[in-house]
RNA sequence: GUGAGUGUAGCUCAGCGGUUAGAGCACUGGUCUGUGGAACCAGGGGUCGAGGGUUCAAAUCCCUUCACUCACCCCA
C-alpha cells in the first residue's frame, strides 16, 4: 500500500474517536451555555477574502496557503482560518445591521506548513466570534468562555496571557509603531539592517538578522523572537499597552477589570502579537506547559477592521480559535481519559441456522429497546468473550441447543461473571418495560 | 523554505560487514468439540523505506531520493 495520507494530515481511527466527539461535545455545550449558536460556512473560499481579510504581508497568505483554481478558472483556497468566513457570510446575508451576534464553529482548517508537534496542514478549530460591538467585557467573556471549556476537559495548568495592540488611529498603533522603529534602529547593529538602508546607528548589541527584517516588515514580530540579544533588547523595548490611545486604554483597563470580576487569572504580557492584520486592542493566548514549541492551546482578540477591510459596513467583532488537536495532545498528556462508550450487549449463537436465527430476531428486540448490540456474525463463539473489555461489553446473550429447546436464553454478566437463564418471553417483556434505562434493567438481574 | 534525528513484523524495538533476519506484545490455532481475561505449545506474517555504489559478502559502509519526527520560521 503506497498511497498514504497527505502530509501534515492524520486519520482518527475508531480507538480514538471518543477523544473527539468529547471535546467537540464541550465546546458546543460551553459556547451555548455562553448564548453562541453555531455557523457553518465553506471549507473553501475566493483567494480573495483571506488576502484581504487575513492580510497580504502575512506568512499565512505568503506561503501558507492551499489555494487553486477550479474549473471555472476562479482562484479558490482551503480555508486557513475560520473568522475572515464567519464576517463574509454575516456580510453576504446582511445580518450585521442589527444587535449582537454570537457565533461559534468547530471544522477543519488547512495551511502548508511543515508539520511538527502539535502542527498540521489539516487541523481543527473550535472558535467563537461575537460581532457588533466593541464592549471590552465581551473580549473579557469568550476569555472566560475558553477557560470553562478546558475546565470541562479537566485541563489545567493553563495560562492566559493578554495585550492590547491598538487601533489604527494616527496616535495609537501607528504612532507606537514610530516609536519602536526609532528604538530599534538605536539598538539594532545587524548587517541586513544596514543593507536594507533602515539602520543609520551603528551600535554593539544586535537583533538577530530575522529581526532586522522583521523590523523593517512588521516590526511588531520582533517581540516574538525567542533569541537571547533581541528579548534584552525587547525587554527595555517601548510596550505597546504604554502607548495606545485613551480609548484603546480605556479598553483594556476594562478587559482586565472584567476578567478579575469573572475571576480568570491573567498575566499582560507585552511580547503577545497576533500574526494576522486584522486584530486590533485586544490580543490573547491560551498557554499550555505540558507542549512543545507549539504551546498555544488557544489564540484570539479582537478585529474591528475586519468588516471594513471586507468592504462592508464597519462592524467589530471579537473571537477566538482553540486547536482541538492541541487540547487532545494534552488530555493525553496529562492522562485526563474521556469515557469510551461500549456495546453493553454481544450476544453468541452457538450451534447451527437455528440459533442464528433466533439471535437475529432477539438482536432486534434488544436494539428497539435502546440498548446497543452486537452479534456474533462470523460464529467465533466463546472466544470472542476474550474481547470484552476492549469492546466495552458488559452482557453475553446466550443461544444454543439447549437454550432453544428451553425457550430460553442464557445471559452472562461478563463482569460479575454470573449466568442466567431467563425465558425468552420474559425477556421481551423485561425489554418492553425499559423506559429510559434499559441497560439497567438488564443490570437488576444480577442484583 | 532551513537545520538535526529516525526509517527492520500490525505495535515497541534488538541486530550495525559474514549461513535460511530476531524478541516482546498483538493476531490465529491447540491443550479446553457450549463459556473470555492465566499458563503452556504451535503457527501466520518482513521486497530490513526506495534506488544506486563499495565489497567475495550489505539490514549493517557510502551516495541519492522519499517518508516520518523534532526544532527554526510562524501559529491552533
Amino acid at each position: 500500500m503506497e498511497i498514504k495520507a497527505p502530509k501534515g494530515t492524520q486519520d482518527i481511527l475508531p480507538d480514538e474517536i471518543h477523544k473527539w466527539h468529547a471535546v467537540e461535545k464541550a465546546a458546543r455545550d460551553t459556547a451555548e451555555l455562553f448564548g453562541y449558536r453555531e455557523i457553518r460556512t465553506p471549507i473553501f473560499e475566493s483567494t480573495d477574502l483571506f488576502a484581504r481579510g487575513i492580510g497580504e504581508g502575512t506568512d499565512i497568505v505568503e506561503k501558507e496557503m492551499y489555494t487553486f483554481l477550479d474549473k471555472g478558472e476562479r482562484s479558490l483556497t482551503l480555508r486557513p482560518e475560520i473568522t475572515a468566513s464567519v464576517m463574509r457570510a454575516l456580510l453576504e446575508h446582511k445580518k450585521t445591521g442589527g444587535d449582537l451576534l454570537k457565533l461559534y464553529y468547530i471544522g477543519p482548517i488547512f495551511r502548508y506548513e511543515r508539520p511538527q508537534k502539535g502542527r498540521f496542514r489539516q487541523s481543527h478549530q473550535f472558535g467563537v466570534e461575537a460581532i457588533g460591538s466593541d464592549s471590552p467585557q465581551l473580549d473579557a467573556e469568550q476569555i472566560c468562555l475558553a477557560m470553562e471549556f478546558y475546565k470541562r476537559l479537566g485541563l489545567d495548568k493553563l495560562s492566559v496571557d493578554i495585550n492590547s495592540i491598538g487601533c489604527s488611529n494616527d496616535n495609537c498603533r501607528p504612532a507606537y509603531r514610530r516609536d519602536l522603529i526609532t528604538y530599534l534602529k538605536e539598538n539594532t547593529d545587524t548587517l541586513l539592517g544596514v543593507l536594507f538602508g533602515e539602520i543609520d546607528n551603528i551600535g554593539n548589541k544586535g537583533l538577530c538578522d530575522d529581526c532586522a527584517r522583521r523590523m523593517v516588515n512588521n516590526p511588531l514580530r520582533v517581540f516574538d523572537c525567542k533569541k537571547d540579544g533581541c528579548k534584552q533588547i525587547i525587554s527595555r523595548a517601548p510596550r505597546t499597552y504604554e502607548h495606545l490611545c485613551d480609548d484603546c486604554r480605556a479598553h483594556f483597563e476594562k478587559v482586565k477589570e472584567t476578567l478579575e470580576l469573572l475571576g480568570v487569572k491573567y498575566r499582560v504580557n507585552p511580547n503577545i502579537v497576533r500574526g494576522l492584520d486584522y486584530y486590533t486592542r485586544t490580543v490573547y493566548e491560551v498557554l499550555s506547559e505540558s507542549l512543545g514549541a507549539q504551546n498555544a492551546l488557544c489564540g484570539g482578540g479582537r478585529y474591528d477592521n475586519l468588516a471594513g477591510e471586507l468592504g462592508g459596513v464597519k462592524v467589530g467583532g471579537t473571537g477566538f480559535a482553540a486547536g482541538i488537536e492541541r487540547a487532545i495532545m494534552v488530555m493525553d498528556e496529562i492522562g485526563k481519559k474521556p469515557e469510551r462508550p461500549g456495546i453493553p450487549v454481544i450476544i453468541l449463537p452457538v450451534g447451527g441456522e437455528k440459533a442464528m436465527n433466533q439471535a437475529v430476531t432477539i438482536l432486534k428486540k434488544i436494539r428497539d429497546s435502546g440498548i446497543p448490540a452486537e452479534l456474533d456474525y462470523n460464529n467465533r463463539g466463546f472466544k470472542l468473550l476474550k474481547k470484552s473489555e476492549e469492546e466495552g461489553w458488559r452482557f453475553a446473550f446466550i443461544i444454543g441447543e439447549d437454550e432453544l429447546k428451553e425457550g430460553k436464553v442464557s445471559i452472562k454478566h461478563l463482569i460479575k461473571r454470573d449466568q442466567k437463564g431467563i425465558e425468552t418471553a420474559e425477556l421481551e417483556e423485561l425489554l418492553d418495560s425499559g423506559g429510559k434505562d434499559p441497560v439497567g434493567i438488564l443490570e437488576n438481574l444480577f442484583l
